[in-house]
Parts: structure tokens; sequence; C-alpha cells
DNA sequence: ATTATACAAGAACATCTGTGCGGTGTCAAG
DNA sequence: CTTGACACCGCACAGATGTTCTTGTATAAT
């Protein structure tokens, strides 16, 4: 799309206003700012630029008018007015890299947690979360905390624990882990030591956990542990 | 802060209009929405919440208000207003999904953290946050956890702690606090009773501390804490 | 009772601000 | 050259909008 070097200069002028001042230029501050002398010139201009989907306006109201983001990502102008602490994407305006994590239900120690990757589509509620931060995120699943049961691993009531779906672990990881005998499941420092199984909690302050191995089985190693508080 | 119905409902409109036009009601509109019949006396309202710093105002200008939301977070209103009714329009996309918040640096007990909205500059990394999650973007940092000091919150060294930028706080809330006598910033549940301030860890497990308010400064409301562990 | 203060109303006023219309200059097509 | 689309300018007007002034009501303090 073709346009005006008075026209960016306008598109700008009203980005950089909005973002100062959290409402919008009158045609008269664009006019001074974008050194138009007429106020019937801003209007033509501003006519122009809502005809190309770049602004929005309401007729008859005073600083009635404001940016059309959907149309200024389809010009690729959208970039150059976002603001500087403001958001920022891929640039093409199509790619989000955000994608969504199932919210299986609780966990919560004495109470078992199935998962299948087929309960994606049980789920009551799905978390919004950036690719930046997760990889492979079609194995990913979260669990909100209930209870204090897992404060050893220092998590809390209400925290929402972000999961990766496998059934073996590392040494050195948090896992979910299944305790058979003790019938809970909980958040812990996994080590497999032979036969044996060491649990330690992340919190120190707290003691370890020697099991068989046979008595342990892994539901998914912890990826991520978000603390929403207000 | 106590606050006349009539305003909340002018809060709660202005927030409204906003969200749905992208440019803010002129005093008229603000009358009619909220059955007052007198411009003054919405002139007058619009004075008071000015004063309580509820909104900002620029005078002769028309529609020149906006909402403070730094003023409203102190109040406690934010969550009432943000985003509350208007739905999430997605073809207008006035805002995008994403936005940026700075890691400003390390917190760790026996270290001052400073922080000044200009620091957004020098920040040496920025976190990718979804808009779902949270609110008002332009207030909020990151700060990395060092070291063990913070386990009493359950934050472990590693973490990474949002936090709104803020001096006051309410009851309850969990702030980054300095405290002058021991020399060390800290994350705990702040309440001010009298002339004392109580800091309760958010683990149980660990004791309450009893401060002189005047030893006490608030750096910062916690927002979530985020636990990255592959 | 009297005063002070907060809140509300209505109307008149003063600006602010968008719109409309006549006019100018350029440039390419007919 | 003429025409017409396009960009631009000034100006006057009307509607939109903030401000001010006067008046009234209620409540609390003196």
């Amino acid at each position: 799309m073709k346009l005006t070097e008075r026209r960016k200069k306008m598109l700008a002028f009203i980005a950089e206003f909005v973002e100062e001042n959290n409402y919008p230029p009158s045609i008269r501050d664009i006019g001074s700012a974008c050194d138009i002398s007429s106020t019937s010139v801003v209007k033509y201009n501003l006519t122009k630029l809502e005809q190309d989907r770049l602004i929005k306006r309401d007729k008859e109201v005073s600083r009635g008018l404001s940016l059309d983001w959907a149309g200024l990502q389809e010009a690729g102008l959208a970039d150059d007015l976002a603001g500087a602490p403001a958001s920022h994407q891929g640039g093409d305006g199509s790619a989000f890299s955000f994608f969504q994590v199932p919210v299986l239900g609780y966990i919560a120690a004495g109470e078992p947690i199935q998962v299948e990757t087929t309960d994606h589509f049980t789920a009551d509620e799905w978390l919004e979360l950036n690719e930046t931060l997760y990889r492979n995120p079609d194995q990913l699943y979260a669990l909100r905390v209930q209870g204090d049961s897992m404060i050893d691993a220092s998590v809390l009531d209400g925290d929402i624990v972000i999961l990766r779906h496998q059934e073996r672990a590392e040494n050195g990881e948090m896992v979910a882990a299944w305790i058979d005998t003790q019938n809970e499941t909980t958040l812990k420092h996994f080590f497999l030591e032979g036969d044996q199984v060491r649990l330690r909690p992340a919190n120190p302050s707290y003691p370890e956990m020697f099991l068989p191995a046979a008595d342990v089985s892994v539901k998914g190693k912890v990826v991520s542990v978000i603390r929403q508080l207000e």
C-alpha cells in the first residue's frame, strides 16, 4: 500500500500522542504536529487513512479516532508504530507464538492424578503460555495445587504446576510421583539409586524419602511452577 | 479509600468506554451513563477522582481524561476495572496479546534493589508474558532470586518474581520489602498494624517478623512467581 | 441556631473541535 | 488546451464539550 510521507507522519504522531496522553489527538493537534496549516487537510488525510483501514473514526466526536491495528498489521506498519514499552511480536502479524496448555485438575496429596494426552479434551480450563519459555507444548499439561501438601517442594496452595507427560525421569529432575504405599502424588526431585528411589524435596528444610522403586511411578516431569498473586 | 457509589460507577464506565471506543468519554457521556443530569456534577466528581489520583485529567481538553492505573492499583480498584465487561475484541486488535517485562536484576537478602521505571532501558533481559495472565504490563518488572534467602516465601534460588512497582501495599499482599535495620530485601506478606509492620512468610514453617513501619519500605507488589525447571 | 462541608442541579458561557465549502496548484490523460 | 483526480489551504460555521455561576439539600460540627 502506497502511503504519503505526510500520512505516515500522521500515523506516527497519532500513535505517539496516544501513548503519551492516553487519549487521541484532535485534528488541530495533528495539524500542528505534522506542519499542516489547515484543519480540512488533516480531515482529508484522515478520511483517506480511514478508507485504507489504518485508523478508525467516529464522526462528530471530538478526538474520536483510534488506530486500526488489524489494518496496520496487514499493511505491515504495526511494528513501526508500536511504542517502545508496548507489545511486540513476529512482524508478519499472523504468527503468534503462544499456545494453550490444558489445566487438567488438581494435585493434592492423597489423590491420584490420571493423565492421558487424550484428556486434553476434558480440560475445563486452558492456560496460555509463550513459546519462548516452553518447548514441545503438545506434551504439556497443568495442574492446580490444592492444600499445603507440596510445601516441601516450595509449591503453595493455588500454584499451578506445568508438567511434561513422561513416565521415566532422569536423576535430579523434579517430577510428579505417585507413591503407592502412601496413596499420594507429590512433587519431588527424583533419584534412582539401585532399586531404591530417593525423593528429595525442593525445600531443604524438609527430609528426603527413600522408597522401593516399585512403589513409585512417575506421572510427569515438572517443567514450571507458576504462582499468581493478584 | 472511601468512594461514593456514583464515583465507582463513573470509574467503571470510563474503563468500559475506553475499552470499547479506544478514546475517553466526554463529560456528558459520563453523565448520561451514570444518570447525572448536570455536567457540573460530573465535573465535580471528576475533580474529586483526580484529587484521589484515580484518574488523570487535562483541563480544557475534550475527552482529556484517562484512568490513573498507578493510583487505582494502590487503591485496590484496578482489578475490578481492568478488562471487566467489554468483550476482548479480536478484530479491533487494539492490544497485542504479548508484552515484555524487563528483568532488572537479582534479588537476594543483603542487597538492595533499586527500581525505577526508567530502568526499563537498562534491563539486560526481557521476559515475554501473556496478557491473559497479567494486567497493566507497564508497571511490571521482574527479578531473579539468588540464593535460598527467600525460601521462607516458598521462592527458590533461580525463580523469577514478577512485581508491580508501587510503594504502598494493602494488608495481606505479598511485597518486596526493604528492611532498613537488616539491610536486606525480602518477599513477605505485608500487614500494617499501627506503626508496626508485620511480615509474614508465605511458608508457615517460618516465623513472622515485627518491625517499626519506618524501617520497612515497599519496593513493589509481587504479582507472580515463575519457576523454570528445564 | 449557625456554620462548614460535601454533594447535586440547571443554565449560561467560553472553548474546543469537526465539518463544509470555495479556492489554488500539480500532473497526467484525453 | 482542457479536464479531472489528487493534495492542499483558509476560513467560517455549527455542534461538541469543558467551565463557571447560582441555587438547593443534607449532614455534621460548633
